[in-house]
DNA sequence: TCCATTCGGTTTCAACTTGAAACCATTGCG
DNA sequence: CGCAATGGTTTCAAGTTGAAACCGAATGGA
């Protein structure tokens, strides 16, 4: 074995995002990052991640820009980690993930929980593919390979 | 170490979910398998992963209900992987990592490419998230943390 | 002042995972 | 029958992960 197989020069716009998140605990922390957590200690005590591993995937996004670190406000020394605006497209990953989650991992006798519309307390919407002209897409009509185009 | 993290019983229905797909090879498996692969060879040949780790990957997948095999069509002894209604589901994590590929992993004199309508051939919109009443959220306005609360 | 704690890490080291290559069992075919 | 292709499993070295120990700089009390 020579080192992990990396996907970063992968020709797939697939594979290249899962090399800066596909990790088991990358997509927790930009996860807990949505939720206003900014601080090394609020990461590890939320995921209970070894502090090491924290530190090597804190850095990992900071490399990859999804996260970065700025002065702590409380004049401490210390610094906080926030989502860049590349960390925050990570969204709708993160809500697909969550409502294939609702749909496929509630435990049986679990309540069931959603996301919800923090104005009305509601559910929100699943997500949808639509075309360019609104219509509804499914799996088969839409490809997820390449497909190379000059835009126009 | 006592064995890698499970998120397996975590209380959280983005940790579950990546308990079963959050490493670096299986959503690529997947994404194969929405393109039309079945074949163990065929994956193999795609990823250019080695056979031992695609045959723990595909058997992880299986036990996950994600993929299921099936009785090759051919009447060879072999079989086929192909997606379950759960493993479908996975479709809107794809788009979504997919766009965000799009957006920040294409590299610099590479043609942009994106995903299209393959009745039109033209680009496919990006996802959004909408609240019960059609109005759209942004990420501050849905929380991606759980909550929970009995459907009425 | 001085000891104790908290914060934010780094280091160490054993166990576990990964990957390349070799190996193996079936079928397919000439 | 001989030989290649398919679909794996086994083996083993190297890489990764995690628990725990350690560390330095700031607080925080007594």
């Amino acid at each position: 074995m020579v080192k992990r197989t990396s996907h970063q020069s992968a020709d797939c716009l697939i594979a290249r995002p899962l090399d800066a998140i596909g990790d088991w605990w990358s997509l927790l922390i930009v996860r807990d990052a949505f939720d206003g957590m900014r601080r090394f200690g609020e990461f590890q005590r939320s995921l209970g991640v070894a502090k090491n591993i924290l530190s090597a995937r804190l850095r990992n996004l900071v490399a990859h820009g999804i996260l970065e670190t700025v002065p702590a406000p409380d004049g401490s020394a210390h610094h906080e980690y926030v989502l860049t605006e590349k960390g925050r497209g990570l969204f709708y990953v993160l809500v697909a993930l969550r409502q294939w989650g609702e749909t496929y991992f509630s435990g049986p006798g679990e309540p069931y929980t959603f996301m919800v519309d923090t104005r009305t307390g509601r559910p929100i919407r699943r997500l949808e593919v639509h075309a360019e002209d609104g219509r509804r897409l499914v799996p088969g009509e839409t490809r997820l390979a390449d497909f190379r185009q000059q835009p126009d």
